[in-house]
DNA sequence: AAGCGCATGTAAAAGGTTACATGATTAC
DNA sequence: GTAATCATGTAACCTTTTACATGCGCTT
């Protein structure tokens, strides 16, 4: 999950600032959204959970159900909230992948309007300087077609879309802001 | 490198096919192609040329340069040619990271037009489900406007382009052949 | 001989998946 | 009682990054 990517630790922290989760249930959410984002296995879910406890972050609640067995839900504290806005105020790498702006697009619920609209320009500007890069390899390459160009078309394919998609959602987020309703936990 | 990718052993198997390399080569032409496809540390990529070596899929050669320390150039052999194509043979997962399919799609240069084709049609296929999946989540969001259909919305865009992008290409490599100028080391 | 860019190498630590094991609850 | 689904948990293993260390060849 790491490697310029976002924790485990922040994201999972991230996500129950929006709502109370178990272990399941944040599986079954990110599985959902797995193209766009990193998706752990339990066996990295749980584990994490237990440190956010130890490490007082997060509190936990057993829920018994009707027909199925009892959840562990998990609720941020306090001094999680804080880690999490410390943590939010690092500086970020100037280059992200693709998941990674993702991760960091859903964790902005967290955040302001500001915040939000920051984080799509800068986006913005790392896809403009990967589109010239990738424009300047396939001029190096020149007449040859081959693989290498068929992959750095591909990857010109997209990033014009994300850049048209980048532009025309900090327009419209700018002129209408997005009604950002946390569920805060407690 | 590894969950659902291309092991880097065989990632790097399938660059010597094409052209013999060092260590340092395979860094800087996969950095340049960083936001496609995975980018190995040298601690990861030294010692994974050291096992290719160790298991015969490839020989080594020192070559001195002017100006410069020499290099170590490392070459393909018969065993790791057919051991690459063993490996391209089996059967590959249903869904695929946008990295693992352009690796994929770099590795293709190995084999036959065919399997290019088949390569981006099996894409094409996953793309649409994910399409579909990502309508169907967006339905079941209902009217709500928050970060999640953000996302969903930016997944969309990016299927949209990927799709049209795939079938532009098939189409036209159907009608019009690619070189596959593969360079045989030696 | 000091410094710099190229090039290779390694050990320790971090991060993650796989493959189990356990148990609750319903349905047959 | 046993199979199926939901839910949690753990340990062993694998991969990868990080943070060094080394050395060549040129320049000053």
């Amino acid at each position: 999950m790491s490697a310029g990517s976002v924790s485990l630790r922040y994201f999972i922290l991230g996500l129950l600032n929006q709502h109370p989760m178990s272990g399941y249930d944040i599986k079954r959410f990110l599985k959902g959204l797995s193209w766009l984002v990193d998706s752990p296995s339990f066996g990295n879910i749980y584990p994490t959970l237990h440190a956010l406890l130890e490490d007082g972050l997060a509190t936990m609640k057993v829920v018994s159900q009707q027909n199925k067995p009892p959840r562990k839900v998990y609720n941020i504290t306090n001094v999680g909230r804080q880690a999490l806005h410390e943590w939010a105020n690092q500086p970020v790498a100037s280059t992200m992948s693709l998941k990674t702006f993702v991760m960091r697009l859903v964790l902005a619920g967290n955040f302001s309007q500001e915040r939000l609209i920051t984080h799509l320009k800068r986006r913005r500007d790392q896809v403009a300087d990967r589109r010239s890069a990738l424009e300047r390899a396939t001029d190096e390459l020149g007449e040859r077609a081959g693989l290498q160009r068929l992959a750095l078309d591909y990857g010109l394919a997209l990033a014009a879309t994300e850049l048209a998609w980048l532009d025309n959602t900090v327009n419209r987020l700018s002129q209408q802001p997005l009604s950002l309703e946390v569920v805060r936990g407690d």
